[in-house]
DNA sequence: TAAAAATACTCCATAGGTATTTTAT
DNA sequence: ATAAAATACCTATGGAGTATTTTTA
């Protein structure tokens, strides 16, 4: 059977035309690479060279070999290569999904920073709502989930990434919008628009503790899921929220944000499957873990 | 080292995902492929297949060596298929030179016959006196001549295919063309119009042959060193000619063309080199010693 | 005669085989 | 309990090394 070894003892004699010289190339002596290119053209059954005791030269089947095997070798190497990338993650695809609101926080630039390190892996992004979220990421169907704050049990786990500040945020038009300070305090009796605790429930229950410290608890008059959707019923005067200071982007003329004194916060992170084999997933958590 | 040997073994691996069966395709034991290809992962660096007892699956790198393994195999293959045709002259380039009159002989059909046998060689076909001919047969610039017989000493060699008769050619408005029958004899006193004995050797002794058994010797007015020149200037009434009667297809309304009662001929064959190392040129030789 | 390829001979690494063990269902 | 992969162990093919012979310019 002709083997690489040949092709690569073959290309080395076809290229510097001397058996010595030839071998030293390729690491072996003389008489083993005679007899591998004895074998080789007998396995053929035709000559490649020309041999003289003064001169070796290719024959045109030779040519059309040195033309040929070449193509082969690369291909070999280029399987090599590419077998290895796709094993560390440098190449393949990685399903992304999030949370609405991630957006505008600060993991958009994560993902920017580790599309720049692998540009060779297709990312696949897919917004969803929390709970669908973690059905995904259990289900396979994604790779990492970039969501609020969820204690998991093995083989699940959750990283925290980063923590978003909360802010009021009241219409514009709003009563207390003309005070020149409100707190958490100030909300008792206006009506929250919040999203439903299944499907934030990091948030859901820093928002509920915030309020259970001043002495309430909130009144909902309405739950929606995206916080998007939250921010602009807010900004058509339809209640307040606390929100991630971030969403404030998203609707900034019809709103008033106010900072809380207390500073709470809401976490975010990712979430994953141990068990989930694409090698780009680990890579993600590096760069992730490096950035 | 990375062989084609666990390229192969791999493929049928991934592709029947069961060792025994596997194994059973490329002909060896179970326990030869496991380590061949425990063999595979460990140069490589990575896993290349999940398994358990009872299933085995490709992992992303394996899927990624499955499609760029193949093209490693496949090129393989067409190296050896195509060095193979190169070696039996299937395939490559043969440079043919013939001189001019061959053209109208018989010989054509041959080269056509050998074309339609080999039809990925390529045909370098080039026009040539016999003279510069034999020097390029010589010199190694064209692999087979056609032309007029040609006694060679080795390493060249003279291969006789066919026999052209010879026959008078008379301007049409000739006193001879009135003639109910015209022989070699009724040509003393007309002026010849012939080529160099140096370019068409064997065509010039036969048609001296021809005028010493008819008891004269040809008064040569004109030599010209291609046929068709001699028949056209036959045409335009500047003296008689004996021309292979194939020739006559050159100009066939301006001239008469009388048979010779001996029915002389011209011998026409290829020469070739022996030394040369073109697999095309034996194909040749073979294909014209079957047709 | 001298440079270089081919060959003779030896050694040992490893592909392959058989038999057995391990593993997960 | 069973099917299937991994492993232990053995054999022998053949790849590689050294030394020598052959070849031809």
């Amino acid at each position: 059977m002709i083997e690489q070894r040949h092709l690569r003892y073959f290309l080395a004699l076809a290229d510097l035309l001397h058996y010595g010289k030839a071998a030293a190339r390729v690491n072996v002596a003389q008489s083993s690479l005679s007899r591998q290119i004895a074998d080789l053209e007998s396995q053929l059954g035709c000559q490649l060279f020309v041999r003289t005791s003064r001169s070796v030269e290719l024959t045109s089947a030779g040519l059309e070999l040195q033309r040929s095997a070449r193509v082969v070798v690369q291909a070999m190497d280029a399987a090599i290569r590419s077998t290895q990338a796709v094993a560390r993650g440098e190449k393949g695809a990685l399903r992304i999904a999030f949370t609405s609101m991630i957006a505008w926080t600060g993991l958009p630039k994560l993902i920017k920073h580790y599309a720049a390190s692998a540009p060779e892996v297709n990312l696949e992004l897919s917004e969803l709502l929390p709970d669908a979220l973690m059905k995904a990421v259990q289900s396979g169907e994604c790779d990492i989930g970039l969501t609020f704050r969820t204690p998991l049990q093995p083989p699940y786990h959750y990283r925290e990434l980063l923590h978003e500040t909360l802010s009021i945020a009241l219409p514009a038009d709003h009563r207390l919008a003309r005070k020149a300070s409100v707190t958490v305090g100030d909300l008792v009796d206006e009506p929250f628009i919040l999203s439903p605790r299944h499907t934030a429930c990091a948030l859901f229950d820093s928002i509920n503790e915030l309020c259970r410290q001043h002495g309430f608890e909130p009144r909902v008059r309405m739950y929606t899921q995206l916080q998007g959707t939250i921010v602009n019923l807010v900004g058509e005067g339809l209640g307040v929220s606390i929100i991630p200071t971030s969403m404030s982007k998203s609707n900034p003329h019809s709103m008033k944000i106010v900072p809380i004194a207390e500073a709470p916060t809401v976490a975010l992170g990712m979430v994953w499957n141990e068990h989930n084999a694409n090698p780009c997933l680990a890579a993600f958590i590096e760069a992730v873990e490096r950035s």
